[in-house]
DNA sequence: TACCCGATTTACT
DNA sequence: GTAAATCGGGTAT
């Protein structure tokens, strides 16, 4: 239903509205850093985001869109702003944003969280978690700290009425522009060599350290 | 229809 | 530091 002429009209197509829109709108590997600092909600309960990982399409081995559209991946190939969830090793929920044009594979994984609100909630469903800084330093343990499942695989995240959303706090320029990370992808074994991680180098809410 | 394996976390040695 | 848990999707019969 998208004509050639349409999906170059960029100043008129119905994309995400606003600014946080455009934002998300590109090559995973060039938004995945402007997504730190974004503010992300469920319900009462919400975090800034400290680490994310790009993850594209055909080009990207690791990826899961990398051998075309399944029942499993459609949403990675639809509309940027969407939340992608699938399962890890059969018991963690995992959370991307696709953030490429629609029919184009690509989304970035939500690594890490620091807890803003709702905070007793996260302990609630992470009773493994030792120290704030635990509940929601992983994939998995971000999507339990949230609440995340499947039940919100393919949510608009710019949708007020959505039951989850990202914003985007006022002082996320200046988080953007400077102090974060860069390093090679975790807990993959295809294309390890693509710098394609990206965190707020001082934070302690990180999964893991950057080398 | 069967088999293999993974964008992880946790518990235990 | 190492191994187990656990299950749906993807590829091969």
């Amino acid at each position: 239903m998208n004509t050639g002429a349409a999906s170059q009209a960029v100043g008129s197509a119905p994309e995400p509205a606003g600014e946080l829109g455009r934002l998300l709108s590109g090559p995973a590997s060039t938004i995945a850093p402007r997504l730190l600092g974004l503010v992300l909600t469920v319900g009462e309960r919400s975090g800034r985001i400290v680490e994310v990982e790009a993850y594209e399409g055909p080009d990207d081995p690791a990826s899961h869109a990398f051998r075309g559209p399944t029942a499993r991946t459609e949403v990675m190939f639809g509309p940027p702003g969407h939340l992608y969830v699938y399962l890890s090793y059969g018991v963690h929920w995992c959370a991307n944003i696709v953030c490429h044009p629609d029919g184009v594979a690509g989304a970035v994984l939500l690594r890490a969280l620091e807890p803003l609100t709702g905070v007793d909630g996260m302990w609630s469903d992470r009773p493994a978690a030792k120290r704030e800084t635990d509940l929601a330093s992983g994939p998995g343990k971000l999507c339990a700290a949230l609440g995340i499942t499947d039940r919100n695989n393919g949510v608009d995240l710019l949708d007020n009425t959505a039951p989850v959303r990202l914003q985007r706090p006022a002082d996320h320029r200046s988080v953007s522009g400077s102090g974060f990370a860069v390093g090679p992808r975790i807990g993959i074994t295809k294309a390890v060599d693509r710098p394609w991680r990206f965190g707020i180098a001082d934070s302690p809410h990180l999964s893991r350290r950057f080398p």
